[in-house]
DNA sequence: AAAACGATCTACT
DNA sequence: GTAGATCGTTTTG
């Protein structure tokens, strides 16, 4: 049985946490309509030496929720669109996870009307259209995932299999800089972009 | 006040 | 595989 996940969950090394949020399920709702999507890509961002990592520069007007306590939603805008990272380890350590791809199980097609897409692989295939089919937006930042009240929660899954999951270390991504870590399933369809 | 910079996406080749 | 759109945020003058 699926439970929401607590914040000793989040209040791990990042890329644990990366690691372990695969599979797990997101839940929302809009519009009085239930949201639940497989969390089939993760990204990690350390507290130090990442210079990827919103928290490398320290503290700004914007990256306050990276701050917070394990268990938090760190909202941010990237481009014209919003991505989320849930904050990790303790209280003052900006270290998070980014979620960066779902796979769409229940609410499709809310997703599908709100993303303006027609195909199921396209719905949530990036961390901005994840955002986007979630209606998650910057009024969401710093809001506790760990919380009932809250109206985004990660969902407890069946644990998956190591030989399931893909792990890359120091991939790059945006072409100037490097990641230190950056997870997902294998075979998923929402990985080959 | 202006300019530069992306943890991106879409469309097209 | 890459060009171009497009905008919130940070950096610079």
């Amino acid at each position: 049985m699926n439970e929401i996940l607590e914040r000793a969950f989040y209040d791990r090394d990042p890329a644990i946490v990366a690691r372990e949020l695969l599979g797990k399920i997101l839940l929302s709702s809009y519009e009085d309509r239930l949201l639940t999507a497989r969390i089939v890509e993760t990204e990690a961002y350390l507290s130090a030496g990442d210079e990827a990592a919103h928290g490398f520069k320290g503290r700004s007007a914007r990256n306050g929720s990276l701050y917070l306590e394990a268990g938090h939603a760190y909202v941010h805008s990237m481009r014209q669109y919003c991505l989320l990272d849930i904050v990790t380890e303790g209280l003052d350590v900006p270290s998070a996870v980014l979620i960066r791809a779902a796979e769409p199980l229940e609410g499709i097609d809310v997703m599908i009307r709100r993303r303006r897409v027609d195909t199921l692989t396209s719905i949530a295939s990036g961390p901005a259209k994840l955002c986007q089919a979630f209606a998650i937006t910057r009024t969401l930042d710093g809001i506790d995932v760990t919380s009932r009240r809250s109206v985004l929660n990660v969902l407890s899954a069946a644990k998956l299999k190591d030989e399931d999951i893909a792990v890359s270390g120091r991939i790059g991504i945006s072409k100037s800089k490097d990641h230190p870590l950056r997870f997902w399933i294998k075979g998923n369809p929402h990985v080959s972009r």
